[in-house]
RNA sequence: GUGGUUGUAGUUCAGUUGGUUAGAACGCCUGAUUGUGGUUCAGGAGGUCGCCGGUUCAAGUCCGGUCUUCCACCCCA
């Protein structure tokens, strides 16, 4: 027999995996929740002309395709064929795996824009897909927990979801992070002062790396591009200073000479965090960040784990016109998603999911023989009506063997049930982390688990 | 998609220049303990050495392919 296995990069959950990430995704939903957002779903399943060349070349490679149902050569020809992997699978396939939230998203807005009322705030948490290379922080199937404002231009938006993307990370006392902000209409502007008007992606994929290829690798890469690479060493060279965002911006903005929406904008969301003085922000302005999806326009965020060695655990930005792909021209939005798997992972390292988030019942109520199970089976129902969550183990056999299973489920109480406490209907109760036992009656025990 | 890496018991790993019945620790099962788990002690079960093929008298060990894992690039949650 072959031997059992799952594709590759998808994994399977177990009880406690499944119980924590359970515990991450109340979390965020709550936070969502809390901020006004409204829950949709879509299908897992896109038509592919929604999909392609919506997240560039690299991005529709990473699309994972259905073959069609049936006879999916049926109108395939021998031509069709030796034109190669690229146009055939067009003949084969017209539906595709979703490659995240917001391109469907979009796609929804506009097939229901007459039933949505603008400013139209949603969340979604929903797996997604991607065919790349499996590796750590990297699957092929995840979870993104997506929250967007879309039918507004509002400069509150990037502030309010700033304070969301705090709450979401607090609720879940997860501390060490840091939310980089970064504009690209300013990255368009540094591009063009470069002289490197046109080319502005192989530009910000240049300086997105500067952390991890350093200035000297940066600068050569922008002469590779012809571009100026004096004018870029004064960019890497103000990046790094630690100066306050203001004259920050103001510097940049010097050294670029034009005049640009993308410094107002970031000097006003600045403003907009100072009202909230109380807050304890963990933003840096960093020129060097660079998202990769093209549809953003305006602000973009990334949060990156500090202490846990990871890449972005939650992404976003504003996009002027994500639905004017399909058609629908002249909505702005902003979102961010938070990536559930990384962040489940910088929990796990970081060694900050609570005891309680584990499951099992509470208590679990053994019984030494036939008469004492019968007697357990009202008791474990009496327990959770109470809303107590109570077990009975089912099979009759030694206590020891019971005892062992509360254990190793880590279920803190055990009520034992024999003779003299069906006689008496008073019970012993032990906690099995202290070992204490205490007799009490079925009220009393009530009381004691659901304070 | 490109380059590298990993795979031996349920788990983490040993396994010599190819050479008899492939080991350890932890875990699991049984008992010491027929109304009390976690500690201790005694015993026990469990492996087509990822898969397919090749070289050889002989392959866990060498070679090729394939799948998987992890890593770098690309890109990204």
């Amino acid at each position: 027999m072959e031997k059992l296995s799952i594709p590759k990069g998808t994994r399977d959950f177990g009880q406690i995996e499944s119980f924590r990430r359970k515990f991450i995704i109340d979390k965020i939903q709550k936070e969502f929740i809390k901020y006004g957002f409204s829950p949709i779903e879509t299908p897992t399943m896109e038509n592919l002309s929604v999909l392609m060349g919506k997240y560039g070349e690299e991005g529709d490679q990473l699309l994972f395709k259905v073959l069609n149902s049936g006879d999916f050569l049926k109108n395939t020809t021998q031509k069709d064929y030796e034109s190669g992997h690229k146009g055939f699978f067009n003949k084969i396939s017209e539906k595709g795996l979703r490659y995240d939230l917001t391109v469907p998203f979009a796609r929804y807005v506009v097939m229901n824009q007459h039933n949505i009322t603008f400013p139209f705030k949603r969340y979604q948490i929903q797996p997604v897909w991607r065919a790349d290379r499996p590796q750590r922080g990297r699957y092929r199937e995840f979870y993104q927990c997506d929250a967007d404002i879309i039918g507004t231009r509002s400069s509150w938006n990037e502030v309010e979801l700033t304070l969301l993307i705090h709450d979401v990370f607090k609720s879940l006392e997860l501390e060490d992070f840091i939310v980089k902000i970064n504009h690209r209409e300013v990255l368009f502007a540094m591009a063009a002062a470069a002289d490197l008007k046109g080319k502005e992606i192989p530009f910000c994929v240049a300086l997105d790396k500067l952390d991890k290829i350093g200035t000297e690798a940066v600068l050569s890469e922008v002469e590779g591009l012809n571009g100026n690479p004096s004018i870029v060493l004064k960019y890497l060279k103000l990046i790094n200073e630690p100066i306050d965002e203001k004259s920050k911006i103001e510097r940049l903005a010097k050294i670029t000479g034009a005049q640009n929406k993308g410094y107002e904008e970031l000097l006003s969301f600045f403003k907009g965090l100072n009202e909230f003085p109380a807050r304890n922000f963990k933003v840096e302005l960093d020129f060097s960040l660079a998202r990769g999806l093209s549809y953003y326009t305006g602000m973009i965020y990334e949060v990156k784990p500090t202490k846990v060695k990871m890449g972005s655990i939650c992404g976003g930005g504003r996009y002027d016109d994500l639905t004017g792909m399909f058609g629908l021209n002249g909505v702005s939005g902003i979102g961010i998603s938070f990536g559930l798997d990384r962040i489940y992972d910088v929990l796990l390292e970081s060694q900050l999911f609570p005891e309680t988030a584990k499951g099992g019942p509470q208590v679990l109520v053994i019984h030494l023989d036939e008469m004492s199970f019968k007697h357990g089976i009202q008791l474990v129902d009496a327990l959770r009506d109470a809303g107590i969550s109570a077990d009975l183990y089912p099979d009759n056999v030694k206590i020891q063997k019971q005892m062992t299973y509360a254990n190793k489920l880590g279920i803190p109480f055990v009520l034992t049930i024999g003779s003299d406490e069906i006689a008496q209907e008073n019970y012993p109760l032990k906690n099995m982390v202290s070992g204490e036992t205490t007799r009490a009656s079925l009220q009393n025990i009530i009381k004691l688990l659901n304070p």
